[in-house]
DNA sequence: ATTACTCGCTACATTCATGTTGCAAGTACG
DNA sequence: CGTACTTGCAACATGAATGTAGCGAGTAAT
């Protein structure tokens, strides 16, 4: 059962239209096995999906965003988020299109709770108050789904990647001294 | 010919393993009449990544990346490619997978100017003299791809939108004054 | 040893997208 | 008017993936 699902994890993550066939070959057991847990396809993907979910879900509370200072709470949730998304990657991607109930329910409410952190970072100084917290917020799904690319294919542990991720978001790349378009 | 190319754009956009028949429905043409311009699936998509593969090329290309100073060159390539990639979203997202050898030799050649540009720009000291380039590349892709999610669903011009890309990229989000992690 | 359970395997049915062919109707051009 | 070209349509063939069913072997528990 775990072995399925894990299996069909990384099979999915490398081909998203990967046939039952190959999950079950991945998962070294025959396809009719794989047929005897989840009746449909769809049934496997809706199971791994909300694993996904549950599992964004812990990664997201357990970092205590409404609780702590704004750039801890950042950066916590920040590498909680990616140590789940290198495992998940296929998964994780599946929590945002609607389509399961129980991963939207997620995904808005980490959205909301995105939303009031970015809010409090604004006030107390860590974001810059003309910041487009909307836009902010899509860099910053943006930069996460990056470094959890890097981190699939063994590129370094969470902790660094979430201090890149954070630092990036917030300094960028340029120079203090350079000039400014607008 | 360009009408069903146009067609199969959109509805590859919107859903990248859309059937035939609907291209053709999208197109107003019947399923017959696609298979007559384009042998198979496989020839539809290579002909739409070819298209997006030379339009890309033409707006890297137009921006005169190397003879102009790096921050104009950043912003010119930024919004010239953000005019392309709004209208064919699912074809530029082809040109990166080698599968096309065209694309993929487009691709490899914009990576040599994005990162000639990016050393060219740490020189002048657009970016910081410790950006990771191979990082900052992906970031600037991220953005842009972002960006043209923004723009394909009417969400402003493409200066517009390749001012805030850049700015991002230099500047991220937070408030001079904010303490840095690192 | 008997029972219960799970698994692999083979076989089959079904559905769907793909690709092909032939024919009839329409249009443009000489 | 006749020719050439294109299109729509219907029909068919094929292949791949899905989902179902039954049988036999292996294993663990009682």
């Amino acid at each position: 059962m775990r072995t399925i699902l894990e299996a069909a994890e990384r099979v999915f993550a490398a081909n998203p239209a990967a046939t039952m066939e190959q999950v079950a070959q991945a998962a070294g057991v025959a396809r009719t096995t794989v047929h005897r847990r989840f009746a449909t396809r769809e049934a496997l993907v809706e199971e791994l999906t909300g694993w996904a979910a549950r599992q964004f879900a812990e990664a997201v509370a357990s970092a205590h965003t409404d609780s702590t200072p704004p750039l801890v709470a950042l950066y916590q949730v920040t590498a909680n988020v990616l140590r789940v998304k290198t495992d998940w990657w296929f998964a994780m991607g599946r929590t945002a299109d609607g389509a399961h109930p129980e991963a939207a329910r997620v995904h808005a409410e980490v959205r909301d709770g995105c939303d009031r952190l970015f809010r409090r970072a604004r006030e107390a100084g860590v974001l810059r108050p003309d910041a487009d917290l909307d836009w902010t917020r899509r860099v910053y799904y943006a930069l996460i789904h990056e470094a959890a690319a890097e981190g699939a294919s063994g590129g370094g542990d969470a902790e660094a990647l979430a201090t890149r991720v954070v630092d990036t978001l917030l300094r960028g790349f340029g120079s203090a001294a350079a000039p400014v378009i607008a």
